[in-house]
DNA sequence: CTGAAAGCGCTTACAG
DNA sequence: CTGAAAGCGCTTACAG
């Protein structure tokens, strides 16, 4: 392996003016030396050490990115494109990402500390370690979708009680008054319960009281499903607090002999690349994951830059995107 | 920052007692130290630095995932999954995934001089610049979907060719005779090829040949789409080489007014999880993606425990799913 | 079972 | 503009 030992000998100086060369602190080595040394740098091929700067500056050039849950959570889009995005922009600044999934708070800290990480962006639910997090780590920490009650938190979430209130709105002008929501309800994440606050709220100001048969878990099983929308007074559409939610209920409804959009509405949320694609196309609440995942970055090196940046909190608007799949009911029915 | 010096100062021994504590040299230490020197540890909540054992020892304890592209490649399942799955596993070996994604040979080299990483993954093409990577790089490289010619090199790939067959076979059986494929032409990557490879191959042998506009890109145009699909001769089933493909040329289909299955058949290749969601279901060739994930870090950490462990190819198979996307035409029409 | 010494490849802080 | 010295926090290799 080439050192900087190696380059300061063949170019007979000191390591510190290969130093400054390899760190382009120019104006303090005179021109003979520098192209002297990037000449012999680029032939050895040399490449700086990284655990030798990171011990002796400080400063790994490592972020991470701690995930809740284990490697499954890449098998849904809006994890994915994330931590691709996220992965992608750390790159672009220089930075190399690390991917933590994190299942137990006590690994997080050792993680962050073994590897001396310069900042850290989160993805998914640590509302409760939250401050044991925050104290134990002195470096720029990054949340997404935390509804947590502290203030002193850095985060970029989305307007999601908005979105909840837009998918109830729009359903009631298309004419449905008997409305569901499917979404897991024991969901640890404040993501989907203001979602569903935002929906039940509209419900609730226009007169239609969400029951809690009509508040579904995840996978509804399809009898539910089937006794919600038969009888006299049945469901004509439902709001699903995730796309792929939407999709899986589009089939079972299809499986229970219902059309999608003509028995049944949905409307779903995130718009995923997949819901333009099928049939019928999603009308869903879109979010903006990429630039979800920009803000992050930014406000991450940002915190980088300057230590004393304040905490904030950024909320990203949502919106409509009408397709197929809502249909429209006759005035009274 | 605690260090190992605290530790050993905090316990009346040498830094050298303390270390092999940590490492879990037992046997060297005696059982008063080891519990001394642990309790210690526990409640100052010593972390071992890694960078400095990186620098000590040559081994940093990071692997690199190499992706081909940039940030936007996880928007496909396929290297989402890949991704997660590869991650997830070098985590639960006591390693840590770094991300990378390459657009050009040089950084490549340079990412892995820089970290002095312990082995690389490699997902997508790197064909060119293969033979250049591994000379540059005297660790375990392991490669997947790799059709280089080059022979010392460690892969786990698919069936691609068997896959493209088993799809041809089955669209015949089901009295399909004008059939059609799609996927990239112009895809650098010989997987596209082996599955284009067998599918014509067995048109061929049937008396079936697949003309030029039978093979379509990526995207085909809707009027070429209906084109192919009207006049005396309609294709009548089309072989995607990947699902979000096939799922993209359902919606185009649909817009034309063609009806699948009823009209035109679709087979696709990967079996992501939303081809059993959408409607129809999507008749598929499935790979195993999570197999193919355990067999590259397996591979993996095989080569790291043993630096002499010899190059080897392995490929999975493919497997026929049969679902709703695939009619049955009359014996003779 | 224990530890003193040297070194990994850089940067920081200082002196000139 | 240049460099000698010290140090980052470990491990290796050796001596006892």
């Amino acid at each position: 392996m080439v050192t900087l030992k190696d380059i300061a000998a063949e170019a007979g100086v000191s390591v510190m003016t290969v130093s400054r060369v390899v760190n382009g602190q120019l104006s303090k080595v005179s021109d003979a030396n520098i192209q002297k040394i990037q000449k012999i740098i680029e032939k050895r091929g040399y490449v700086p050490s990284q655990s030798a700067r990171s011990l002796s500056s400080r400063s790994s050039k490592i972020i991470a990115i701690v995930a809740q849950g284990d490697g499954d959570i890449l098998e849904y889009p809006y994890n994915a494109s994330m931590i691709g995005q996220i992965g992608s922009l750390i790159q672009k600044h220089g930075y190399s990402p690390m991917l933590y999934f994190a299942s137990e708070y006590q690994g997080i800290t050792k993680k962050l500390h073994a590897w001396n990480v310069d900042g850290a962006i989160f993805l998914g639910t640590f509302d409760e370690n939250l401050e044991k997090i925050q104290s134990d780590n002195k470096i720029p920490l990054i949340f997404t979708d935390c509804y947590s009650p502290i203030r002193q938190i850095t985060n970029v979430g989305l307007d999601d009680f908005k979105g909840g209130v837009m998918a109830a709105r729009y359903l009631l002008k298309k004419g449905h008054t008997n409305l569901a929501f499917v979404g897991s309800s024991t969901d640890i994440s404040g993501v989907v319960r203001q979602r569903l606050k935002g929906f039940a709220s509209v419900c609730t100001e226009a007169g239609y009281r969400l029951s809690a048969e009509q508040v579904l878990p995840d996978a509804p099983t399809l009898p539910a499903l089937k006794t919600l929308c038969s009888g006299s007074h049945p469901v004509t559409a439902f709001f699903a607090s995730a796309d792929r939610l939407a999709i899986t209920l589009m089939r079972q409804l299809h499986e229970l002999g219902f059309r999608v959009p003509q028995d049944c509405s949905i409307i779903g949320f995130d718009d995923l690349p997949t819901s333009s694609y099928i049939t019928p196309s999603l009308t869903t609440i879109r979010q903006d994951i990429h630039l979800k995942a920009e803000t992050a970055v930014d406000l991450l090196f940002r915190h980088i830059a300057n230590a004393k940046a304040p905490a904030e909190n950024i909320i990203l608007d949502v919106q409509l995107i009408e397709r197929e799949s809502v249909s429209s009911l006759p005035p009274d029915r």
